[in-house]
DNA sequence: CTGAAAGCGCTTACAG
DNA sequence: CTGAAAGCGCTTACAG
């Protein structure tokens, strides 16, 4: 079924058919509207669909923005993406997901960039080791949720997530808080490596006091690594008597996992999550957490077409920066 | 950066190269090491990657594969991602992911499969008024996760959630429950709108008993609002003596609830929910949950590359049949 | 062993 | 107002 069969069916050529179907309208609309509406009948009738494949090849655009993340997925990503979705939409795009894997994998999953699938992509996880040039070749617009990279056709987004992580740290150092643990991602593929838990011990540094390695512990991408981990935190001779987690997810383990030891938060373990997300709202006791005040992507989105309609244009820096959620849990 | 420029650069025609770089091996292996050597290095001096478009367009393969579904996204997806991409790369594929919006969207956002972008997808939530034979036409491969569905050539994966459900309900009646609410998702785009929801009502039939409406509630898809939706059924002036949630998320936040308020589990509140998930057990306590045995995806996997290769051969049921595995909280 | 050429199905500048 | 033709960049049957 191509657009030949449809020129033969109204006995016009393709070009009409191609002008009528998806052409532009300064064409279409000085045809009779007889010849239109013939055309249109014809390619109805035999349920006609374009090619994608040589529409993509002719125009040298694919319509599709990809959003790469590293799973577990929560609903920050969902949020991002259905805005994304809103936002492609309006611009005749869709949008598709790209998990990455561990790192090891990583390069294959990114093929779907390097290969030019896609007009856009939003990087939201850049896995260690991965060059960024390297996919800006075949993609033409790339925005990337990194706290350093810096380059010439890549717009980036930054959290400030040390800092942030750092105000989290510090509040509960000046609480009078002797214990401080942390709970760091087990998955190796991570938004900003080590940016996090440099915050953290950021905080001890300025307070002068050691940070207490032994408190450190990873699981906060999965709740039930993570209600594990603060188990065994808790069951440490010295316990802690304050937690901040990379995640919200892994913070709102911390709260059970207090919850079943019947360990009163936050007075005798105080816990603080990161990410900022809704469901922290909802824990019993409503959780402190750090991380962007809210959740309006669209910026970034318009930075993503914005290269894609011009490549040149100067590298934007798009700030989301992370501040401390005051609630119950710390 | 095309063929023809590595032609040129190796001094041979497009033919060669082709042959070399993606061609077949029958014919590379006729060829003398030296000519392979030299197109070998003039791609890779060049930097040279193949136009996707171009490619597509001749061999009439994307060598991609979709996986639908309708966010919030759960544990049970990123594991089924993985697993896809597992077996998709021994193929050569990539994955991607194909987020499904409300109702009203979904068509938009199914324009991936109309449009051609993949050779086969993998539908987990099949919005409802839509017809699944449209998106055959333009993808070779389709495997639907639906009760019912029964269409030429598309394979379908039946949980049998129905059956599932009711005997999760049974269960607490014949445990002396006496009032048994009810949690069910909120967003519409669901994986078998009302399976689960009739399972529940065929118990209380079968049972003679009727169902008590004024226990039924949505929210089950969204931590937050399942909470909200558990506190409110708590502070019924007759309250649940159990719940049967629609997914494992819904179940989580009933156990919280039900903690906040001091109920105990399972003796004065039974809890259970759906999915069996990973989650479910490290809550506290673990969760009885209804679901499939175990998370091996590979026969559905199969059954869509065995399509792709084989558009013809008969359609395939995959069963994964739902049953309720017995933990603590009901 | 290697290459010239056809063709996948579109879009669009150009001619009439 | 409409169409013939070029060309996007590959793959591959065929010829030599």
């Amino acid at each position: 079924m191509t657009l030949r069969d449809v020129a033969e069916e109204a006995g016009v050529s393709v070009t009409t058919v191609s002008y009528v179907l998806s052409g532009r309208a300064d064409r279409a609309t000085g045809m009779p509207v007889e010849t239109r509406e013939r055309v249109a009948a014809a390619a109805e009738r035999l349920g006609y669909t374009a090619n994608t494949a040589a529409r993509v090849l002719r125009r040298q655009r694919t319509e599709l923005i990809a959003l790469a993340y590293a799973p577990p997925v929560s609903p920050w990503l969902d949020q991002l993406t259905a805005q994304c979705e809103d936002l492609a939409a309006e611009r005749g795009y869709s949008v598709i997901g790209l998990p990455i894997r561990r790192p090891e994998r990583a390069a294959h999953s990114l093929r779907v960039l390097e290969r030019g699938y896609v007009d856009g992509a939003i990087i939201v996880s850049l896995p260690p080791d991965i060059d960024v040039n390297h996919y800006a070749r075949t993609t033409r617009g790339l925005v990337v949720f990194h706290e350093h990279l810096s380059v010439p056709r890549v717009d980036v987004v930054r959290a400030h997530e040390r800092a942030g992580m750092a105000a989290a740290t510090r509040y509960l150092i000046e609480q009078g808080r002797r214990r401080i643990a942390y709970l760091a991602h087990a998955a190796p593929v991570d938004l900003s490596p080590g940016e996090r838990y440099a915050g953290y011990r950021d905080a001890f540094a300025e307070a002068g006091r050691p940070v207490p390695d032994e408190l450190v512990r990873t699981g906060a991408d999965d709740r039930a690594g993570a209600v594990v981990a603060v188990r065994s935190l808790l069951d440490h001779p010295d316990p802690p008597d304050a937690l901040v987690s990379e995640s919200d997810r892994g913070a709102l383990a911390a709260l059970q996992a207090a919850a079943d030891r019947g360990i009163k938060v936050p007075d005798d373990f105080a816990v603080v999550g990161a990410g900022n997300t809704s469901e922290g709202l909802f824990a019993s006791p409503p959780l402190t957490s750090v991380g962007s005040d809210q959740l309006e992507f669209r910026p970034l989105v318009e930075a993503l077409f914005a290269r894609i309609e011009d490549p040149d244009r100067p590298a934007q820096e798009i700030v989301m920066p992370w501040r401390l959620h005051h609630r119950s849990s710390a």
